[in-house]
DNA sequence: TTTTGGTTTTTTGTATACAAAATAAAATAG
DNA sequence: CTATTTTATTTTGTATACAAAAAACCAAAA
């Protein structure tokens, strides 16, 4: 495994990365406020890479920074969630459209065993969500680099990193069959190079996901 | 007019602005290195917010930075450009259906006086490129921002700038009748409140753009 | 003429210093 | 004791200095 921060990066992307899975992991809680002496004094560097590291964070919405006032951690509410699953089905719909033409047979049978898997998983005693999410996103990502959109490529990739933290507050295991039989519908969709079916099993998808996150909002506030 | 370089921002801001100005004036030419020096000594200012505003350049596709060699401005070639129309097709389309709810008398009728005037450019004498633009923006704005959703508004607010440059590029005023007819087929659909005529009507506008920046590249060939 | 090797120059990466603004703390007035 | 002003501290914004890497240059050899 290839360790992000061993790899003579610069520092600015040493720090990015550790901030970031920081983030992610919910060590670092939305709304805390975070110092550059902190992280400067924490990790035994100048502010110059940590500055930047914080741009790019904030560039991809991890923080919020207001001038001359300093950098917190962005908070993710219930609104923005489902706006992000808007967003994901319709351009994953994209993707999905611009890959039927390029679909092998080999593609799909690699969904179809990447589906098998998670079904896998939802037997299995110890799964953990990461693991789940891993290969969710293998299988959804598998359509998207067949779109051969470089640009769509990049922007849901973008997405899926700023809104990872999401998926690892909702138990999902509880829907694993709901979602293969989902992806199963996908599957069907590509091999039939139906671009209607495709797009809206796809779009269902989403809304599966928007659905569950809702769902860890209510118990929230109850 | 407010000046963004007169507004006390802080300098990485405003060094910013004026690079990513000079980039879509293509006053800095694609494949351009830039370096931090030769901007300090032109604006006389210390390199550190120049390093800041790079990054966020960067970010945003206006510039590619290699580690430790520095900072070339983005190439964009057609492939490019027709990917980027792909998708804001499918997200002005997205915008679109979930605009309908909210839209009001009012907000029709603005969509048609914007339209007018799109209308009237075409007869003016002495139309700029730039001035189409910014009312075809402000049509399409208008209904972005109905769809009440901050992060596709902020998405397609980004692509929009990035790509900005093409739209520089190409003749549109050859083309503006064909606009106005399109965008009047928006209007309708938003009328009725037809969906699926929203969604095509959009993704065709959409289409056509691909279209008029394809004839660009064409062109260069020869 | 071309290629290779080393030297110089340029440019980026990082640390540090200080000014300016914001926040926290303390002191004073009511 | 509370509210408000003043002072002190913290934190960001910018400049500068130096180290490290890359690029450019030049000379000598094939």
């Amino acid at each position: 495994m290839t360790n992000i921060l061993e790899n003579h990066l610069p520092l600015r992307d040493k720090i990015y990365h550790i901030i970031r899975k920081a983030i992610l992991e919910r060590e670092l809680e939305p709304g805390r406020r975070l110092t550059e002496m902190e992280i400067s004094k924490k990790y035994g560097i100048s502010r110059t890479p940590i500055r930047e590291a914080f741009r790019k964070l904030e560039s991809e919405g991890f923080l919020t920074i207001l001038p001359r006032k300093g950098a917190i951690i962005t908070d993710l509410n219930e609104q923005t969630v489902l706006e992000f699953y808007q967003i994901k089905g319709a351009l994953e719909a994209l993707a999905g459209r611009l890959a039927v033409e390029n679909f092998k047979h080999s593609d799909i049978k690699e969904l179809e065993e990447l589906n098998n898997k998670l079904k896998n998983i939802a037997k299995e005693e110890n799964t953990t969500l990461e693991n789940f999410n891993k290969i969710h996103n293998q299988f959804h990502r598998k359509f998207i680099l067949l779109s051969n959109n470089k640009l769509l490529i990049e922007i849901l990739d973008n997405l899926t990193k700023r809104y990872l933290r999401f998926r690892l507050m909702v138990e999902h295991t509880n829907f694993i069959d709901e979602v293969v039989k989902q992806h199963e519908e996908i599957i069907d969709a590509f091999k039939n190079k139906n671009i209607r079916l495709i797009s809206d099993s796809i779009k269902k998808n989403a809304e599966l996901g928007a659905q569950l996150i809702k769902k860890y909002y209510i118990n929230k506030e109850q």
